[in-house]
DNA sequence: CTATATATTTATAACGTTATAAATCCGGGG
DNA sequence: CCCCGGATTTATAACGTTATAAATATATAG
């Protein structure tokens, strides 16, 4: 079926219509020089012959590809965080011109390989990309070519760029302050690897909540959110035998707080009487995971709901002061009543 | 920089080496008729100055996209499911010249539009989806329109298609010898919603296993994998008041089965003593859940990993009777140490 | 009714690639 | 020295689109 050759294209509207394809093109494109009236034929006819524009002719003649691309980390796996992403993404374009073309990569840090990739085959019109760090020489090489792009997270660059991050300060300061309304007085912050920009704002958060309430802290050197499983379970086991163990921990990924909960489990300790834990909760899981745990959330889908937005509106020219967002951190306390899906607030940046 | 015009062409390695841009083609095509040494001596100069071919002017030319769609289902959001995917797809096609392009969509069921709109704009060279249904309309359209496509999943329509699916039956034959070894006596099967393949294989496989044990067993109507976590967390509770409640469940669902757990450890009964629960794993996370939980592994990444290579393998040519899979249920019981992770068969269909 | 401005339509060319058919080169037989 | 055939290279056209400039139709002023 649906042969190459029955695919209609501009010049089946041509013959149809008896105007030439320029016109039609023009027509198509609603442009102000052709009549009102041959505009609204030639289009009526494109509606009923179901003519789509094809993509690759589009690309070859203007260059523009309407196509965005989202530069995928393999750390991102587990849990959704990209799909999340994804699924946001693609809300935001749905109703745009743009596509959505996910560009992986395997490396174990962020690599420039996927961003060189698509400046060299300009197979995007713009980039989306998380896991920023301070000095992001993606940052870099993507401002020196003057491509479009968002970050999921701020740089120290001194460079102005547009970015949507959530406020890891404020999710710190937050969960420090709950876990001492529960009485708790040395607290432990599990951070992220140092080269990400969110472990100094998480840091920051953390230890100014801390000397404000008067509390013990410490950040753990052995481990971060990307220790394995058995080295963040190891850890616990043998900081809670050392001299002032913690008895609260903060920390910002859900698969991390399972190994931590894991390991006070194994030993007897219970959630909620024994210690406390503040999770960064950016899925649905921890509504059901038991015993019940504090949580933050993160709303990715909402982040990538944005990245896409201010993506479209930084490729349309806006200058990148306009387009730069920070997402609230929502409290998920676990004194709220099961399946409490509290409204997740839909803030416009727009 | 890297203006449009400092692109390396076709063009200028003509000019660089004297050649036509015919020839220059050719020659990087590798076609017989060019002379070897031209083929060499033009293939050196095109790695010298990167040239990397136009993607949309070969599709417009050639009407191949290089492109393979994976059409995403919102429902397999949670917990990695379309990441994994979407990780082994990108490993099956990073050394062919197959692009990887995420074809969403958002309506509750399966849909046909964006199959429709792939066929419509000829924006794939061939396509792969999950969530297959027996009577799946989908395949139907894709084999109508003779366009390459490998399912996840299989289908009852008599048509003879690519598929890379799981042996469900045999997970939930194995689900149940491992409950009747651990004393059970009445088990209960969380079933998908009856729309989709697997839920006969499920269904077949856990009832032949129970009659052979002659064990009793129920499969609930009020409620299904899709079900929210409310409504499974209160199925239970309600059953368990009920006469002759089940002493064990076997569910096909890694969240669903946290809300099981919840409810379970909500009225004070323990998994391993009171009852016992074989949870289908795709991800690591069970691994950190407490009480440690007996599971069957589902490797998804390297169902993804397949249905790359089977599709390769289809747009090339090859006969759908050679393009099956189907993939091993491996066993996890909890009584294996904490941090085994078993190696998990790289097997090989090719 | 002509000249001129304005509105509308059209021809031409080009984006980078490759299929087809035609042209050129070269060595050897007559 | 000419011609033939195989090896090698090249010109031409086309894929579907749109920017540019040119052409035509229509309206308005004089």
């Amino acid at each position: 079926m649906a042969r190459r050759s029955d695919r209609p294209t501009l010049r089946t509207i041509a013959e149809i219509t008896g105007l030439a394809v320029t016109t039609v093109s023009r027509a198509l494109l609603d442009a102000p020089q052709i009549a009102l009236e041959t505009r609204q034929r030639v289009q009526r006819v494109a509606r009923e012959i179901g003519y789509q524009p094809d993509r690759a002719a589009r690309h070859l003649r203007t260059g523009r590809t309407n196509v965005i691309s989202f530069v995928l980390d393999p750390h991102d796996e587990l849990l959704g965080f990209s799909t999340s992403m994804i699924s946001g993404l693609t809300r935001a374009l749905r109703d745009t011109q743009y596509h959505l073309v996910i560009t992986p990569h395997f490396a174990e840090a962020p690599t420039l390989d996927p961003i060189e990739y698509i400046l060299r085959n300009r197979t995007a019109d713009g980039v989306v990309f998380s896991r920023t760090e301070p000095d992001d020489p993606r940052v870099k090489l993507l401002v020196e070519n003057d491509f479009p792009f968002v970050s999921h997270g701020r740089t120290d660059l001194g460079i102005e760029h547009a970015f949507v991050d959530y406020d890891n300060a404020g999710f710190a300061r937050m969960a420090v302050e709950r876990l001492v309304a529960k009485g708790r007085r040395r607290l432990a912050l599990i951070l992220p690897p140092q080269r990400f920009t969110f472990h100094r704002y998480l840091r920051d958060g953390f230890l100014a909540a801390a000397a404000e309430n008067g509390v013990e802290w410490e950040l753990p050197a052995e481990i971060n959110l990307d220790s394995s499983a058995a080295d963040l379970y190891a850890w616990l086991g043998w900081r809670l035998e050392q001299p002032a163990p913690p008895d609260g921990v903060v920390c910002a990924g859900e698969v991390s707080a399972l190994s931590i909960m894991a390991a006070l489990s194994d030993r007897g300790l219970k959630v909620g009487e024994d210690f406390d834990l503040v999770v960064k909760q950016t899925s649905q899981l921890y509504d059901e995971v038991r015993p019940r745990v504090d949580a933050v959330y993160e709303d990715i889908a909402e982040a990538g709901e944005l990245l896409g937005r201010l993506l479209v509106r930084r490729i349309a020219g806006e200058p990148v002061s306009a387009l730069q967002h920070l997402q609230e951190p929502i409290p998920r306390f676990a004194d709220r009543s099961h399946g409490t899906r509290a409204a997740v607030g839909a803030r416009q940046s727009a």
